[in-house]
DNA sequence: TCTATTATCTGTACTAACTACAGATGCAAG
DNA sequence: CTTGCATCTGTAGTTAGTACAGATAATAGA
């Protein structure tokens, strides 16, 4: 019921108002996360404060770096106003999980990398162990 | 000098002893990664231990998160024996620095959806306060 | 009203790093 | 010689968009 003024908008604004650049728009549109717009007489798009609501809960979602597929359950659940605050905690810390094994896994090639790093003399010389190291035969750890 | 006996290889030998699928070797080869191999009469590529070496370095960089094109510098570097442990350790503690950086990244998003979901009751009850959240529209913080 | 300038339209191709096929051959063993 | 596996090339799919080209639509100024 607020600003009724300001609608329909066009793709312009919609991407203006919601930081999502129009190409991305209607590709979310042809990947079925947007509903197809009424349009104009000429074909363009006519946006509604709804269409505004929707893309804002996307593009807040892939910020928080769900998956389209994970974005498009959610939807899914808003959509047919089946969803429970039991299923939607279920998928968020389903993704903290994922978002920790991330962080781990890059902890460990961090700490891999800082160990090869070390043993680097920062020399000019024409010779590195890190090289070497990358460089060392899988046969070497085979032949007992 | 060790094991000549094996050489050369077919593709897929090469890729059983480097844990690389065939199709993801013939990639490399496109992608200038790895030289082209030399042919038998029918046009299969045969290898020598060279390809298996620089095979097993580019899996290992890749396993340790760096991009194509840091591989290529890296090789570029042990193509032209112009590197020297200095070159080496500057793109490894770069490298270093990007994966801090997506650490830090994915700490803030785990600790947004931490509290979202802090708020949820997890009960079954048609509402939840994380959907709530991410569907309110930034007019609201625009309006003054 | 005519025109000039934006805005938007569709469709295609590109990104990274592969993976997965289809359909045609090569090669080795029995 | 035939069977069957290995390999060949080429194309398309994956994720989540981005970047065009070339054609219309809408709008503002004269």
């Amino acid at each position: 019921m607020k600003n009724p003024e300001f609608f329909p908008i066009g793709i312009g604004a919609l991407s203006a108002r919601t930081d999502c650049k129009i190409e991305t728009i209607r590709y979310y549109e042809r990947q079925g996360l947007l509903p197809d717009p009424p349009r104009s007489a000429g074909g363009h798009r006519l946006y509604q404060e709804d269409h505004l609501k929707r893309l804002t809960f996307i593009r807040r979602c892939r910020k928080l770096g769900f998956t389209m597929a994970q974005i498009r359950q959610l939807l899914g659940l808003v959509d047919e106003h089946q969803y429970s605050c039991q299923d939607i905690k279920v998928l968020t810390m389903d993704h903290v999980e994922e978002i920790r094994e991330k962080i781990d896994h890059l902890k460990r090639l961090e700490q891999a990398l800082l160990q090869m790093a070390a043993e680097c003399s920062g020399d000019s010389i024409p010779s590195c162990p890190v090289i070497d190291a990358l460089y060392q035969p899988l046969e070497e750890s085979r032949r007992a």
